[in-house]
DNA sequence: TCTATTGACGTTATATTATAACATCTCTAG
DNA sequence: CTAGAGATGTTATAATATAACGTCAATAGA
């Protein structure tokens, strides 16, 4: 399977991975991996949920950064624009990329009860648009893929179902 | 094509009947069809655009409706809960729904350019989450499709390229 | 090495989006 | 013709996000 976020995993090597993919990224692309944008992809990785901005900066406070929002907006901003992290539009928060540096449209399972998240990588040339945006000769530049519902644990745990 | 958005079409009927629709279903369901939620839903169907709650709400006051953000708010969330307008998660912006009263999972194709959106069906038996989520055991109760790009005429009348 | 330029970081202030809580009024059900 | 539910309006506040500016650090040329 090439979700992640559902399954446990070696939680502790998948943020030093990452961290490493970012630092030689970084420096092949002659883009600065500083100590907030490393800490915040850092908190990022921590479990599989998503960040508010606030909460970010909350965190941050604490460790000596900058009080003030856009010290956690333009970290956020960095990581994002270099494809390590996703906002969650649904959430307005942020997560880690499950995939990082890899060119995909990233599409999200979101647990309403326990809040967990699973990223999914699409396949380009289908999806819910390709033949629309195709007959109606559109031309995709971005994409918001996010499922709201129940992940297995709340499944199996027997979670209320949705009220319509 | 089911794509609504990027072609013409009689505009002034397509409100007409959408409104019909929404006090036929509002008679049917015993639910309130009040002359904020109707205006509201003119608005919105005024045009192919998305509006914020903000935008609809200055629109209220000028023709002597309440003043503050909740009479917006919940006019609009009364039309997106009863089917009649959607959400743009990307855009914190409603839309009116193309396809009222039918079961479907919308998407939609935003231009970044000219800000028409079109809305378009997904088949629910498809789409990036199914296989995902079946494969994950992951209960799908809602779903959020948006595209950015360009619409067919920005494409030709030869907008700039996104810069990456 | 030494500057010039760019980019990062921190701040203050403000903009934008959204909801909580409560009073009053109206519709609906009995 | 009431009792209850729902709709509307208000005030106040919460939550999310960006503009603008000063300072400092990194990088690139000279
Ligand atoms: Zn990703
Ligand atoms: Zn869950
Ligand atoms: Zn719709
Ligand atoms: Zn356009």
């Amino acid at each position: 399977m090439d979700t992640k976020g559902f399954a446990k995993h070696d939680h502790r090597a998948c943020i030093v991975d990452m961290i490493a993919v970012a630092e030689a990224y970084s420096a092949a692309n002659k883009v600065q991996f500083t100590p907030v944008r490393r800490r915040v992809l850092e908190l990022l990785l921590e479990d599989h949920k998503a960040l508010g901005a606030y909460d970010v900066l909350e965190r941050l406070v604490k460790e000596g950064y900058g009080s003030q929002p856009p010290v956690a907006y333009r970290a956020l901003d960095f990581l994002v624009k270099h494809g390590f992290a996703h906002k969650i539009e649904r959430l307005n928060a942020y997560i880690a990329c499950a995939h990082p540096q890899k060119i995909h449209a990233p599409a999200f399972m979101i647990c309403r009860q326990c809040k967990a998240i699973a990223e999914t990588m699409t396949t380009p040339t289908k999806g819910p648009f390709n033949q629309a945006a195709e007959e109606a000769g559109f031309q995709i530049e971005r994409t918001v893929f996010e499922a709201e519902g129940l992940c297995p644990k709340c499944v199996s745990g027997g979670a209320p179902r949705e009220v319509s």
